[in-house]
DNA sequence: TCATAAACGAGACGGTACGTCTCGTCTTTAC
DNA sequence: GTAAAGACGAGACGTACCGTCTCGTTTATGA
């Protein structure tokens, strides 16, 4: 039996579907952005998207995974500090404000937020927990306080500052600190 | 002379309009909520809606600043802790969350984001930046990581918890007392 | 008690508003016309045009009726053909077009039509019945065959010529003529 | 090679589409009957409608071509009367004339109007001058006469009596032979 | 080599909502 | 009591998008 019967999937398509999603959602938008534009932007019937994605929100939501899965992530951080710090870096990113903020709008769904809290915040929340000894409730406050407040602030068309990364991670890494000795 | 020529506005429609917004749009979502069902809702035509707000998005934006004027609001509270305490609060609310999640995702109108900037963020800022002298950086900072991490944690379908909003109050009382001093 | 208590109907608006009529849906046809348009070009109010008229149907019928009413009318012509003439002249004018075929096309209303037919149709008939001798059945296909053909011709956006006015005429004496001798 | 690429369009829809128009224009008129409606009845989304035909107005001038299709034509009549009482008889229908009267009522667009002058008068005009030696002027004469006063006739919502189509037939054939003669 | 199986492109389709446009009515103030 | 102004209810219009479907065509594997 063939784990392969019939024509394979096309190499790059994946690669551009999310490539396209990712630049046409941060330009315009999730509201403003079609999947026909999408399949067209990366040169693909529509219905090569649906075979491959369930809806828009799914497109959409595998395109931030996609885009976070570029950064350097947790794992093998020295210190506390260079963790949180990244995680600020990872949300300060337009694009990943632009996706992010669609599919929370997708809001019906609820399976596609379970699954991005799952792929994205658990093991960060995991990590925190394990490396820096905060329970995990702490560590997911921490979690959303760095990307609910900066996502929140580019929503409302204002750029993130450098001023205001910093003073996040300064305030996230002392509320660490403290939950940790509180325990 | 005339301040009204012709028929007035019937009195309750608005009133009637923003509250039927509020209620479906809390129970069903942004996008799940036509403006066919809130003018069926309200009892009025769908003209009538469109007379008033430009926009389903206007709409809801007004609905989210109508509720938020329901709260008693910063003036005259007696130290800053009460202050960021009725912030917190004011954006626990899952009400506030499905409208100011619709506005800011739903629409690429920077115009009603502006405004919505304007009309809930600026007053608070300079109440807390004249109040306790902070800068207004400082005081729009605080506002952001307050409305940003309760959304985002809602938006997550989590419940928030009071735990959460002691913690957040506290951190950010904590960070505003800091930025005071630094000055 | 005064016969003439309240405000007096103000002199001129039933003509301007039949004028405005006449002109803009001449130019742009029944259906581009909106009621608003005409009161707007009459500089009057919409609640005036219904208070006059009961629907833009009547009003246009109206309009129609003041038109034609400019025309000498058949009254006193001295011969058939004056008379059959007159029809085709009065049916040969772009305006009068418009305004009938709005009227025929854009109304359910029975009870228009049949006024029309008796304010214009039936007088003229009437008057060929008794004036030459023919049954008034033969005069209604004669008034039908210069009317419906000269209307029929420029609502398919041809103009109409002078050849087609003449050889009407000349048609539609010479049946009259027939139909006078056959009885 | 694919003449047609992408889904075929499905096979009863057009024919369905243009039934449920004919039926309900020539029962409510063209007004009462909404696009809504037609759909409905044909049990096809509003949407194909529109992906078929571009407005109301060339549905509705396209089903009265469908339905002039049905006649047997001018082509291979036998005699002058013939070929002038079938087209009598054509623009005696009750259902033409509702759907000629829609067509004439959307005005504006007189590219409509053209396409119907171009697929129904024209061929006519055509069969009859070639065939029967007439100028195309006279031919075009003959044919709004008998269309014109017939749609007249019917749009005063009086009844099409026998006796009107025979007079008018005749009266036809006597213009059209004594064009013939005087050329 | 030829059948089977799946991917792909193209586009039709159903359904739902949007925002606009009229018509004709209703409700005020001003004259 | 008429006029002006404009709100209101009702409902059609045409557009946009989503997600599904149905084809014809291509590209692999396995008998």
């Amino acid at each position: 039996m063939s784990r392969t019967a019939g024509r394979p999937r096309r190499a790059g398509i994946s690669r551009a579907v999310l490539d396209a999603a990712v630049e046409l959602v941060a330009r315009d938008g999730y509201r403003a952005t079609s999947l026909d534009d999408i399949a067209r932007a990366s040169g693909v019937a529509k219905t090569t998207v649906y075979r491959r994605w369930e809806s828009k929100g799914a497109l959409v939501a595998a395109a931030l995974l996609d885009r976070l899965g570029d950064l350097p992530g947790v794992t093998g951080e020295s210190d506390l500090r260079a963790t949180v710090a990244w995680l600020a870096g990872a949300a300060s990113r337009p694009d990943v404000h632009a996706l992010l903020l669609g599919v929370l709008a997708e809001t019906t769904d609820s399976e596609l937020r379970s699954e991005l809290r799952a792929q994205v915040r658990a093991p960060f929340v995991a990590a925190l927990a394990q490396g820096w000894g905060v329970d995990a409730e702490s560590a997911a406050t921490a979690f959303d306080l760095v990307v609910g407040t900066l996502l929140f602030r580019s929503a409302g068309s204002e750029p993130v500052e450098r001023r205001l990364v910093t003073d996040l991670t300064d305030l996230v890494v002392g509320y660490l600190v403290d939950q940790r000795r509180g325990t």
